[in-house]
DNA sequence: GCCGTTTTCGGCCCGACTGTTTTCAGTCG
């Protein structure tokens, strides 16, 4: 079984926890997380880069010696340097440190002091009252520990985006009404649209006077108050998503909303362009010596440290900052780009509505086309249809389409991917549609192995067109199955197949990483609402933003073009 | 442990809030 990505990630960090723990070098430990980071968010994944003898230390933050320990973590699963460093500290300790307000010092002291070796210590430990009585800390840090015990035990998973999106509306008007409230605005990964938030950052300009902070604290929503102070605030609502909310003055507006958006490591790499012209760069603006030299838009800032406005979207530090400098982003496609949707249901099958009803919607979307894919027959629970019923829908369509004025009906079908790799309804009938998209939906425990095989055998069939949500993962319910998406891509390169990116907020699917390796892989992407009414055609724009998340401009999406173009596509020679 | 349009050695992002303290360490984002 290969090593995921994700497991390397997690032994730098726990690596990086355990080392700062034991008071090592903090650069070092910082080292061990950057590079966590770099191989956690890279599209492809390390086994796969080992076994084409690829060297490691070009990706960034990873040099000789990390390349040499991925290489052993890949081959071995493991790394001797992580079980040398247990047999000194306690591995469970690193957990501690998970717990809001712990953090190496603390860890260390109640490791050292009252022999904590787990979470199941450091509850017991609390509640007897001993740690409130060590040095350092005191009666509120004891009960703040029981607090986050509390919190880790029933973590709440990261909110989904439109959630999100619904919570922080309501809030934001609420702030809004505050007297000498300026202008309210959202940063954070909801900003750079991630597909899952795990708390929102509000940004505020306000005048001197205004109550804002009092007012902030007291919404109705707002479950217990973090922290509170005049230039910051912090809550967690009942929802348990947690609230920051920072008041700056309007002439730092852009630096603050620069610096609140992240992420995180884009941050960094732009203060060290700062601090390599001899600037300095933090979220009041940025600064000549004492002298404010930019600071009131983003756009100001970036164009002071030399580099173009760059998109929220692509602020992960996985290259934009160089093409910023090189004046050479991408163009990212938007919403109205997009011409049509290649991916609703019906009430033919599991949607809500008639092929007329979803038509009249998608036209007054402003969409030129739009493609029925009702399900086939394996799906029973959703009434998936069979042979007769499609061509009898594609007759349908045929008709509606002499009719219909406004937009183009495309036939198609979700088809399903058995699980020899076969598509569930015979060839002389999927030629008959415009093009088909299909899925896979049962037996997604399959070895990876198993699963890309299947996937790759269904791909040969020329009545393959677009594979639907690949990995078939639902956010925060079920996991991606196991695919080795890269042989994926280069097979549907190899075939003429198109990835969708499934614009359904619980899927998601390509997601961001995804989209990157699309392009990569010089593989084209639809991006399609799978709505089951006509609301979900809204659901667009956020496939949009994984879309732009994988820096995909509107040349590889398919369903930006023409519907004469788009034919041409997407059929296979 | 990484990294280089000053550098292959000597740097490494920066400020706010809290709690336990009497001036600051620890943590967080």
């Amino acid at each position: 079984m290969p090593v995921h990505n994700a497991e390397i990630a997690d032994i730098f960090e726990r690596l990086a926890d355990l080392l700062e723990l034991e008071d090592a070098n903090p650069f070092r430990v910082r080292a061990y997380r950057n590079a966590a980071r770099t191989i956690r968010g890279y599209p492809e994944t390390m086994s796969r880069l080992v076994e084409k003898k690829a060297d490691l230390a070009e990706l960034p933050n990873i040099g000789e010696d990390l390349a040499r320990k991925i290489a052993t973590i890949v081959r071995t699963g493991k790394l001797p340097l992580l079980r040398e460093i247990e047999s000194r500290t306690p591995g469970q300790l690193s957990d501690l440190m998970k717990i809001q307000g712990l953090g190496p010092k603390r860890v260390k002291t109640l490791h050292k002091e009252l022999h904590i070796r787990s979470v199941d210590d450091l509850g017991r430990a609390a509640r007897s009252g001993k740690i409130r009585e060590l040095p350092g800390f005191g009666e509120k840090t004891e009960k703040a520990i029981l607090k986050g015990l509390e919190d880790i035990a029933g973590r709440a998973n990261r909110t989904p985006l439109p959630q999100a999106e619904e919570t922080a509306r309501s809030l934001a008007a609420y702030l809004e009404a505050i007297e000498g409230v300026r202008e309210v605005i959202v940063a954070g990964s909801f900003r750079r649209r991630k597909d899952t938030v795990g708390d929102l950052d509000f940004l505020v300009t306000a005048s001197r006077k205004s109550p804002i902070m009092d007012e902030f604290i007291a919404y109705d929503e707002v479950r217990d108050v973090v922290s509170k102070g005049t230039g910051r605030s912090t809550v967690r609502l009942r929802s348990g998503m947690q609230v920051d909310l920072r008041v700056v003055p309007q002439v730092s507006q852009g630096a603050a909303l620069l610096y609140f958006t992240g992420s995180k490591a884009h941050n960094i790499a732009i203060r060290k362009i700062a601090v390599s012209r001899g600037l300095k760069l933090n979220e009041y603006g940025l600064f000549k010596t004492d002298k404010r030299i930019a600071g009131k838009t983003e756009a100001q800032v970036y164009r002071r440290l030399g580099m173009a406005w760059v998109p929220p979207e692509m602020r992960e530090d996985r290259g934009e900052i160089e093409e910023a400098r090189k004046r050479s982003l991408p163009k990212l496609v938007e919403p109205d780009d997009i011409r049509g949707d290649l991916h609703c249901h019906t009430q033919a099958t599991d949607g809500t509505l008639s092929i007329r009803k979803m038509a009249r919607a998608a036209a007054e979307m402003g969409y030129e086309y739009l493609s029925i894919n009702d399900h086939t027959r394996h799906v029973r629970v959703a009434n998936g249809m069979d042979a007769d019923r499609l061509l009898a829908q594609v007759e349908e369509i045929d008709r509606l389409n002499d009719e219909l004025e406004d937009i183009v009906l495309l036939k198609s079908a979700e088809v399903d991917i058995l699980k020899d790799g076969s598509l569930d309804l015979p060839d002389d009938v999927l030629g008959q549609l415009d093009f088909t998209v299909c899925a896979i939906h049962y037996g997604f425990d399959l070895s990876e192995k198993a699963q890309t095989e299947r996937v790759l055998r269904a791909m040969d069939n020329p009545n393959f067109h677009v594979f639907a949500h690949p990995t078939a993962r639902l956010i925060n319910e079920r996991p991606p199955c196991a695919l080795d998406l890269e042989r994926v891509m280069t097979a549907a390169r190899e075939n003429g197949c198109v990835m969708e990116v499934n614009a359904q907020p619980s899927r998601l699917d390509l997601n961001d990483e995804g989209c990157w390796l699309a392009r990569e892989s010089g593989v084209k992407v639809v991006i399609s609402t799978d709505a089951h009414s006509a609301a979900d055609l809204r659901y667009m724009r956020y496939g949009v933003d994984q879309a732009r998340r994988g820096w995909l401009s509107p040349s590889d999406v398919l369903n930006t073009l023409s519907l004469a173009k788009l034919k041409k596509t997407l059929t296979r020679r």
